[in-house]
DNA sequence: ACCCAGGTGGCTT
DNA sequence: AAGCCACATGGG
């Protein structure tokens, strides 16, 4: 078959990262563990395997320059720094930070991000992952073959904007099914948010199928936000285990994000519920 | 047979 | 603005 690997990328002195760490926690869903600690996947178009020993992690990759696994693994980002500011103040946030020491924030392309996202609703981690490889498997372009699985690419936003309700229905999308292709073709209209973080949000919230949780995921995972603070299940679970919140009471939790952990609240969310969700 | 999952749209007060 | 509830699907 096809060699799906063209070159090898290598970042020496990389700290404060745990492969499973960033893969297993939530943010992204096509990446699949190894029985050697590495993770292969998908990123947008290229394929890649990811191993880290010690400080060095090695990439071979179908594509994409330096730059683009520098940023997509957030290379440039002081991981380090961010958890001793965010555990200083708060215990439940410092046993977090230091259970789930190697999570990072990935750069992951916007769209892969709106369409993966708008899927996760009411939802849950395994199925939304099967229902995006179906649908990469059949809409994405395929990138090739190594140790006889088939990797392929995000489906374009062109290709999706283009199919029906029952296209999506037959791969199991259950009532979301219509909310793709609006989505893709809103997306090819609008383009990526811009402007300020509230403006982001409230172009995102005009989307079908995205209401402020889901909203937020896209910020922080798709757009760069790392002060957005998704509250889902897991979220009001710790929200009220740390703080004493009313499961209900998201409004409350919101406010407490936005004043005690300002900037830093993707972050701290993202931490908390790798921890929590376990 | 229930309840839950990285919730939201739409309708009714 | 806030409170219901239906919405597909599959696992526990």
């Amino acid at each position: 078959m096809n060699e799906i690997i063209t070159h090898r990328l290598e970042f020496t002195g990389v700290c404060d990262m745990n492969l499973t760490h960033v893969f297993e926690c939530g943010q992204c869903f096509r990446w699949t563990a190894g029985d050697d600690g590495s993770y292969t996947g998908v990123a947008g178009q290229y394929f890649c395997r990811a191993l880290l020993t010690g400080t060095t992690l090695v990439l071979d990759v179908s594509g994409g320059d330096r730059e683009f696994w520098y940023d997509y693994f957030d290379l440039g980002t002081d991981y380090g720094r961010i958890k001793r500011t965010i555990g200083a103040a708060d215990k439940g946030i410092a046993a977090a930070v230091e259970h789930c020491y190697g999570i990072r924030i990935l750069q992951q392309d916007f769209y892969e991000v709106l369409i993966s996202f708008i899927i996760s609703q009411n939802n849950n981690i395994p199925r939304i992952k099967a229902c995006i490889e179906a649908m990469c498997r059949e809409y994405g372009k395929e990138i090739g073959c190594r140790g006889g699985i088939e990797y392929y690419a995000f489906p374009e936003a062109e290709l999706l904007a283009e199919l029906s309700h029952e296209s999506f229905a037959s791969l199991k999308f259950g009532y979301r099914s219509d909310y793709l292709p609006k989505a893709s073709r809103r997306f090819l209209e609008r383009g990526k948010p811009r402007g300020t973080a509230e403006e982001k949000r409230r172009e995102l919230l005009e989307y079908t199928g995205i209401g402020p949780k889901v909203a937020n995921c896209i910020m922080l995972f798709g757009l760069g936000e790392v002060s957005a603070f998704p509250i889902d299940t897991w979220v009001r679970t710790f929200m009220s285990d740390l703080y004493g919140f009313a499961k209900d009471d998201i409004k409350g939790m919101e406010k407490y994000a936005k004043e005690h952990f300002g900037k830093y609240g993707g972050y701290i969310q993202q931490y908390l519920f790798y921890y929590y969700r376990g």
